[in-house]
DNA sequence: CAGTCTCA
DNA sequence: TTAA
């Protein structure tokens, strides 16, 4: 456990890095909803036949999909069936470099998920395990709304220590917790200037082979 | 294939 | 909140 300037706790495996990404906030939510333009938010089902709570879109080389026909990483967008539109730049620039922070030198992400969470949307304790490279870390940054992240271990019946993320703020994950179970609580309602009532979130993975 | 969900 |  490092405790950092704010006092929050990185459980052990994750790297927090609080405000990271802050000054960029506008400009990255600016993006965010540039790709929303283009590759509408849409609510997915999972293979089981039940409704996500959060709205997700992609950016990137390759989109997390899940269907009926499963979780996978598609090059098109199944809405529009046009590629993803490109990773904007300052996205790359900032995963990179919250990567390199947290020891994960020439992270190149070619995959960025963007989850829209509404209050009372949240996200059960998964391991993210659709990447053809699990030996790229995870990114992900947070915009909006504060939530709370759900940090497991190697296995389901792990209890996750809780972290609050806020606006700015950026986890890595990566190497032996690659694939650690994690998740979010509930969003708590609530508003933020920039953005409403809603949090982004920008999830950077390898998911094609490097 | 599926627990990125829902209910006990 | 935790287990299943």
């Amino acid at each position: 456990m490092t405790p950092d300037l704010f006092g929050e706790t990185a459980p052990p495996g994750l790297a927090y890095l609080p405000g990271f990404a802050l000054a960029e906030e506008a400009a990255l939510i600016g993006a965010a909803l540039g790709v929303a333009a283009a590759a509408p938010l849409r609510v997915m089902s999972t293979p089981g036949g039940k409704k996500m709570s959060v709205a997700a879109t992609n950016c990137g080389a390759a989109g997390w999909v899940s269907d009926a026909r499963g979780y996978r990483y598609e090059r098109r967008d199944p809405l529009t069936s046009l590629p993803w539109p490109a990773m904007p730049g300052l996205f790359l620039t900032l995963a990179q470099a919250a990567a390199a922070q947290a020891g994960f030198a020439g992270f190149n992400p070619d995959a960025c998920l963007i989850n829209c969470y509404e209050p009372g949307a949240k996200m059960a304790l998964h391991q993210d395990k659709d990447e053809a490279d699990l030996t790229a870390p995870i990114v992900s940054i947070s915009l909006g709304l504060p939530a709370v992240f759900l940090w497991g271990g190697a296995n389901r019946s792990d209890k996750p220590a809780r972290l609050p993320l806020h606006s700015g703020d950026v986890v890595v994950w990566g190497g032996a917790t690659r694939l650690n179970f994690h998740g979010i609580a509930p969003l708590p309602s609530g508003h933020h200037p920039p953005l409403g009532a809603a949090r982004l979130n920008l999830t950077f993975r390898r998911a094609l082979r490097a």
